[in-house]
DNA sequence: CGCATAATATGATGATCATCATATAAAGGC
DNA sequence: GCCTTTATATGATGATCATCATATTATGCG
């Protein structure tokens, strides 16, 4: 072994960050392969010795998106209420912050239209982590909530819907009040302290 | 005057109308110019004879999305109360139907992720149509909802996020019920009947 | 310090696509 | 019925891209 063991897989690590910030920020048909290699300091030729095919870069991207996502969250309501949390999640995820970087942002609010046209594996990477978002804010709903994945995605789609149609608002004050008005409104209804 | 006064207009319009659908289920990227003049009964050649660039035909489809739509709800809704109309809109806009034709359907639910990434004429064509949207169902909200506009912006962004989730989940009957679930949620919250 | 090999780079290839140049066809006035 | 003009078709062109074949570099063992 000319090189480290753990060489390669951290190359390619990098190249998976590199493409989940560019399918968040470009889509997935929008990005090239040379383009993500660059991004992660390399030449487009090695990349076939990392993965079989595009599609297969995707799927890890769109896995790594949702897990970094997943991880921040996890980080930052650590020790947090139930209600702290889901308070907290509404106030980072329905923000102008949000808005304007998609290509760190939650992976609902940015491949979700281009998704439907993607192949079988990637669109099974996205359904798992948008189940996973799923459940983990449906853990954060009162005890007894009836149905609470049903409301949970509720919530998903109106924060979701809200920073995409933010994205759509070219005028950063109307957006900016759009979301606090969406922001205030649903932790209103979910029995939050604005 | 060889051909009569409107031939090409007509030729015009079937082109957009195919663009439109074309559009709305493969993305503006995801189209070829080829492949829309195909769907229309034409070959690629004749293209530039009606737009000056693929974009100008992205353009002219969003509007006519957005237009079909609007002039669909229009007769849906024509002598319905304020209250009737909202529901209508729920009930039509909320459902397994428009979860699987994306290609007829509101193209907040289906364009709203490659927005961002388009040229500014599209952006613009896109955001027109998504204010006249708004406004529009602000106009049905019951008289003295304090910031129509905004609520009517939450209401499009859970819709049309719901639909966009329905769309990731795989499982049909799992969809619907979110989606049943998604409509009685917001007829409630909106004090309509369920 | 040189060598074997894993990792990456360079450089095709063929496909798709927007765009444009030129050729053909259709249609109504004469 | 023919001829002019408008509308459409055929057929490049050059660009971009995924993929692959081959060359080069870098690393640590002997």
């Amino acid at each position: 072994m000319r090189y480290s063991d753990t060489h390669k897989d951290e190359t390619r690590k990098t190249v998976v960050q590199a493409a989940a910030a560019a399918v968040r920020s470009k889509g997935p048909e929008g990005v090239s392969v040379a383009e993500v290699m660059a991004a992660a300091g390399l030449t487009h030729g090695g990349f076939y010795a990392h993965f079989p095919s595009k599609e297969a870069l995707v799927v890890a991207a769109i896995d790594e998106a949702f897990g970094s996502s997943s991880r921040r969250f996890a980080r930052l309501t650590d020790g947090a209420t139930r209600s702290e949390a889901l308070a907290t999640f509404v106030d980072t995820y329905v923000t102008m912050r949000h808005r304007d970087h998609p290509e760190g942002g939650c992976p609902v609010a940015t491949l979700s239209s281009d998704l439907p046209r993607q192949g079988r594996a990637v669109r099974d990477a996205y359904e798992r982590g948008l189940w996973s978002l799923v459940r983990r804010i449906a853990g954060w709903l009162p005890e007894g909530t009836p149905d609470p994945e049903s409301v949970a995605a509720s919530l998903v789609a109106e924060m979701a819907g809200s920073v995409l149609i933010a994205r759509a608002i070219s005028d950063d004050a109307e957006a900016d009040r759009l979301l606090a008005a969406a922001r205030h409104r649903i932790k209103h209804r979910m029995g939050l302290p604005p």
